[in-house]
DNA sequence: GATCGCGATGTAATCGTTTGCAAAGAATGA
DNA sequence: TCATTCTTTGCAAACGATTACATCGCGATC
């Protein structure tokens, strides 16, 4: 904190030449002689020289740094997305700042280009914030929103096929002879929560199956209201021989409420999870789930902001699907 | 991007002053007067000044951040740690990066203080790099240490009593008249794990219990390597009737993977964790662990890096040692 | 009434880099 | 041989804030 570290001045000085040859020489080097450049290196060795990023930053009007807007930084889903992020990122050389906007965080002060050079959004409740009516979106930095996003708005998104992981999971269960099917949803407001009850009431309709209100349980995809879905299911008269949660955690919760309350799954209900976390393959009985390619979704949302950010706003980076998967485990059987 | 923004001169013409005094009134308002400070207040509003961290930056001669070395961002373990730091770090003004180390990153880069102010680092498994033999050690941020720590190393700490924990699972086991006790440990070369098999063969010792070299072990903390264990403590022909695992990741790909085996715990083998992560309390049974406060943790660290990086390196602050917890669910029973 | 001290403000240097512009050679072509 | 182009390099002006120092009133003190 104290001493002072070697400045490009000192590199120049030791090379015997100027502070912009320094400067060409370690970020275009193709712009520097080969002898020249190689005298600069030497000399950066020397001196122990490390670039001042706050300085570069100033000069080039950018802050060398994206953030990253989670809902909820304790989910480990994110946590593999964010690692697929810094994958893309850290190489090229920008640093990844992460909010938790659980933590109400003056999330604003992100939204102003002076202060990220890109956003990535994965919570997209926060219309009020990002739409940014007014005289300020003129300071917006390019957004790219993942897994979430936010209707009617062109900005580009990285999701996935929510319907259709919805039918996916629909599909597996009439396979197995369940007619009798109840859904475990998210927080209302969600997006994802939406669509995937959307795709799950079309599923349905396909095989002619009825869907009853009181088989659509609410949660808002933790482990707690997973819990809590369990015991409203176990206070249900009639009971629906099978489970599609909207996120796997919810399903880890249910199962493992009923398990304290000596339901066997799926002897007694099947249930299908979505995301594929980590877990998922190891919990007991493994479970069945619609799988989202994680760290696909963190690169590719990565890759798309550097687009935006280079100033290649392509069409086809508008809105990238990606594929989801159903994983056949043992949380799901044929119906007795 | 293109459009330029307000700058403190603008704020400054706005409010018929000059840049000093608006710069002070934002960040020592104590030094200008009631009224010119609402002079420039209401000019920050009009204009919608917002400031310029690079440039605070370079002039204070800090860059405004902290780095946090994980070793593994997809492990849910650290999430909750994360965000514990980001909680005491926002408010505060810094911002909070995150360095993957098993991205194999230019890890070096961080440890200089033009990059960030301070470190956290969370992987002890980099003594050439965080030790920093030679020059550039002069270089190099405040750093605390989290969780893990290195031996003979006198920065900062905040950890955990982890030969006690140990204790605490074998008090638990031998209570519940166990007698054979075998252990599923971590990669051999992390402290945590040292610590963790010691505190356990000592406890073991005092109980006058053999400590069998045969029920003793590896993994690697994760799921997967708790699952391979499962495969070789079924190839067992003297098989312990339980298990302390160094992590609750561990413990739960050895539970699942014994139960697709059909080996019921606790009924066949108890299994005690360590960590308590989320999904312990609703695995399947319920994972008796050794709890960590993980937000503690993190805040703690956070808050003594704090106070390091202001130069109060009081003793107190040397190594704190914070409290675990014995939590007893279902993956224990009494032995038959 | 002169001096001192103090609070409030302004002036201008500074943080360390990048980059537009210009100049100096070197190379090319007529 | 001279004009023209191209490469390589240096000079110096930004980038936008902070802050040491100077200044200016103004009331208090002797």
């Amino acid at each position: 904190m104290i001493k002072s570290y070697p400045r490009i001045r000192d590199v120049a000085q030791a090379a015997g030449v100027s502070t912009a040859t320094v400067s060409r020489a370690l970020s275009c080097p193709e712009l520097v002689s080969a002898e020249t450049r190689a005298l600069v290196l030497k000399a950066v060795e020397a001196t122990g020289y490390r670039i001042n990023h706050a300085a570069r930053n100033l000069r080039r009007r950018r802050t060398g740094g994206i953030v990253v807007l989670v809902p909820n930084l304790a989910n480990p889903f994110f946590s593999r997305i964010l690692s697929g992020i810094t994958s893309v990122m850290a190489p090229v050389g920008y640093n990844v700042l992460i909010a938790d906007t659980k933590q109400g965080e003056h999330i604003r002060d992100y939204l102003h280009h002076n202060r990220a050079d890109g956003l990535i959004v994965l919570d997209a409740k926060l219309p009020e914030d990002v739409l940014m009516a007014g005289a300020s979106a003129r300071y917006e930095p390019p957004i790219v929103f993942a897994c979430e996003w936010v209707e009617n708005d062109n900005r580009p998104r990285v999701v996935i096929d929510n319907m259709h992981g919805a039918a996916l999971a629909v599909d597996h269960l009439v396979e197995l002879g369940h007619h009798r099917i109840g859904h475990l949803m998210g927080p209302p407001d969600n997006i994802l929560t939406v669509t995937r009850a959307e795709g799950f009431r079309q599923a349905m309709k396909r095989y002619g199956l009825t869907i009853r209100p009181d088989w659509m349980l609410k949660g808002d995809f933790s482990l707690a209201s997973g819990a809590e879905a369990a015991h409203r299911w176990l206070a249900l008269e009639d009971r629906p021989s099978a489970i599609f949660c909207s996120s796997d955690a919810m399903a880890c919760g249910f199962i493992g409420e009923l398990h304290k309350r000596g339901i066997r799954v799926p002897e007694e209900v099947s249930v299908v999870g979505f995301d594929d976390i980590d877990i998922a393959a190891h919990f007991v009985p493994a479970l069945t789930t619609i799988a989202q390619p994680r760290d696909l979704i963190g690169q590719t949302a990565a890759k798309t902001l550097l687009a935006v950010m280079q100033g290649q706003g392509g069409e086809q980076l508008q809105k990238q699907v990606l594929e989801v998967e159903l994983i056949r485990r043992q949380s799901t059987a044929r119906i007795a």
